[in-house]
DNA sequence: GTTCCGCATGAATCGATAG
DNA sequence: ACTATCGATTCATGCGGAA
C-alpha cells in the first residue's frame, strides 16, 4: 500500500510533542496507542513520575487534538499502578483534564486480560485488567460497528431451532412488551455486536520485542474506529504493534517514537509484513 | 445466629446520614454496597443529580469511615452512566474526594456482567461492566485469599476442545471466579487465586424484588474481606442482598434503607433464609 | 426425575417529538 | 432554546412448564 502523502507509513523518531507538528491539522482518522505507564519503563524512557504524569501528557494530547480529524478517536491504553499500597489517581486526573483540553469522555473499554501476568501479594489480586478509553472530539464520530461482530451465545442455537412456532404465533398474538418481536429478522444472524469489555490473551511468546499489547488490541479499534485507507496515528508507538496492525487491515501508519532501538524493532517488524504474504495480508490486499 | 450486642442483624430506616449514627467507632467489619446510581432510579429514590453526587455521598462516607475498623473493608459498586453522549465523571471525582477525606483507594475490581442490558447506540456498545472500588483505612487490613479460590482445570478442560472457532473472541463465560457453584464439586481439584476481574451474570429473573446486584457479588467480597461471626454494613441495602449474603456465610449484617418497602422486602427475604433451609444455607450452618 | 424449550426481564441510551 | 417524555433497539439468563 503506497500513497503520496510523504508521512504516510512513515515513523518519526524523537517525542511526540516534537514530532507530531510535521502533520497538518485534522489529517488523522484514529490514534490508538499504549504510552509509557508512569514510572513503570524507567530504564527506556527515563520514566515520568506518577505525580507528574497528568501534566506531562497535556501538551502531547493538544497536538493530538489537532492532528486529529473531527470525526476521529482517541483510543488510550492505560493502568494506573500501584504506589504505597493503594492505586495512584494519575490516570483519573488524566481524564479530567483531557476533558478540559476539549475531548469528549465518549466511553470506557475494558480489556480483560485473560492471561495476566503471575504473582501474589498479601493485600491485592492479579491485575486482569486494564483501561482503553475512548475520547472524541465530537458527538458524532465514525464507528463500524458491523466489522467487530461476534458469534452470537449459545442460546441462539436452541431458539432459532424451532422458530416458525412461536413467531407466527407473535406476530398474531399482541405481544407488550416489545422484546423478540423481531425474531424473525435474527434468522440466519449468527453475529451480534459485541459489548465494551474485550477479551484478549497477552503477547507473552514474543522474544524480539516486548509488546505492550496484543495485536489483537489495536486491530479491533482499527476495524471499530477507521476505514480501509484512513490513517492511524500511534505516538508513543514502541515496537510497532498497532502501525502492523494498521497495515494488515489496509490503513496507512504513522509513528512517533522516542528511542531508536524500537525504532529499528518496529521497522524489522513492518519490513517483514510487507514482504512475507501473510494469509491475512493476502486476504485483505490480494486479488 | 444470635447476638447480645442490639444493632447485629438490625435493619434501620431513614437516610445513611442519620441512622448510621446508632453505630458506635470502629465497630464495623466489612462495608459492601451499591448506592443509587446518579438519576438512575428517580421513581423509587429522589435521584441524585450527576454534577452533586460526590458531595452529596461524601457526608455518608464519613460515618463510613467512622464505623469501620481499621482493618475493615469499603466495597462500593458503581458505575457512571452517560451524560450527553459521553461518560459522566462523578466516579472519578468520587475517588479522589474519598482518598481527601482519609480512604486508600487500594484496588478496583472489575465486575463483568455476562448479560449486559441489550440494546443499540450509533456511538456504544452495551454497557458489560461496572466498578467494584475497593477502599480500606490502612495499608494493613483483612484479606482472606483462600476462601475465593477457584478450581484451575475448571474450564480448561472443556474449553480447549473447541477452542479454534469462536472462543477466541467470545468471552470466557466460563472462566473465573466460579461463583455460585457448588463447592464439593471441587474436591480433588487444584485451587488457584483468581484475578480481580469478577465474571457474574445479573439476576434479572425475580419478580419478588429487582436485585440490583447478584447474590455472588456480595458473598465474594463478604468470604474475601471478612471471617465468621464478623460484622457486615450495606449502608443502601435496598431489596437485602448484602444482609442475606452475610447471614448465608455465618456473618451479622446491619443495614440502613430510606424506603420502606424495600425494608419489607429485605425483611421478608431474610426471613425466609432463616426458616427455609436452602443447600447452601445447610453447607454452611449445617452439620 | 431429567432435559428441553419458551418466556419475561433487566442500574440503558439515543433521537425525535412535545410542552 | 431548553427540558421532559416516548418509542426503538438489543441479548443473556433463570425460571417454570412441557416432553
Amino acid at each position: 500500500m503506497t500513497s503520496d502523502i510523504t508521512w504516510h507509513n512513515q515513523i518519526f523518531q524523537g517525542d511526540a510533542c516534537t514530532t507530531l507538528q510535521h502533520l497538518p491539522d485534522s489529517s488523522i482518522d484514529l490514534i490508538v496507542t499504549s504510552p509509557p505507564y508512569a514510572d513503570q519503563r524507567k530504564n527506556t524512557y527515563g520514566g515520568v513520575h506518577p505525580d507528574e504524569y497528568a501534566a506531562w501528557f497535556m501538551p502531547i494530547a493538544a497536538e493530538l487534538h489537532r492532528v486529529l480529524k473531527p470525526t476521529g478517536s482517541f483510543v488510550l491504553n492505560i493502568k494506573e499502578r500501584v504506589v504505597a499500597g493503594e492505586r495512584h489517581t494519575y490516570v483519573l486526573e488524566l481524564i479530567l483534564e483531557l476533558k478540559k483540553q476539549g475531548w469528549l469522555w465518549t466511553e470506557e473499554y475494558m480489556w480483560h486480560k485473560r492471561n495476566s501476568f503471575p504473582g501474589k501479594w498479601s493485600n491485592r489480586f492479579r491485575d486482569a485488567w486494564e483501561r482503553c478509553l475512548h475520547f472524541t472530539k465530537e458527538r458524532q464520530f465514525k464507528m463500524n460497528q458491523d466489522a467487530v461482530r461476534v458469534p452470537v451465545g449459545d442460546w441462539a442455537e436452541s431458539r432459532l431451532k424451532n422458530l416458525s412456532k412461536t413467531d407466527k404465533r407473535r406476530d398474531e398474538s399482541k405481544v407488550g412488551s416489545g422484546f423478540g418481536k423481531n425474531i424473525s429478522n435474527w434468522v440466519g444472524r449468527d453475529l451480534v455486536y459485541p459489548t465494551n469489555v474485550i477479551h484478549l490473551a497477552t503477547e507473552c511468546g514474543n522474544r524480539n520485542h516486548s509488546a505492550a499489547f496484543p495485536i489483537g488490541l489495536p486491530e479491533w479499534f482499527i476495524k471499530l474506529f477507521s476505514s480501509p485507507g484512513d490513517v492511524v496515528l500511534d505516538p508513543f508507538m514502541g515496537s510497532g504493534t498497532t502501525a502492523i496492525a494498521a497495515h494488515r487491515l489496509g490503513r496507512y501508519y504513522v509513528g512517533t517514537e522516542l528511542k531508536l532501538e524500537y525504532i529499528e524493532v518496529a521497522q524489522q517488524r513492518l519490513n517483514a509484513e510487507k514482504t512475507d504474504i501473510s494469509p491475512l495480508f493476502e486476504e485483505i490486499h490480494g486479488s
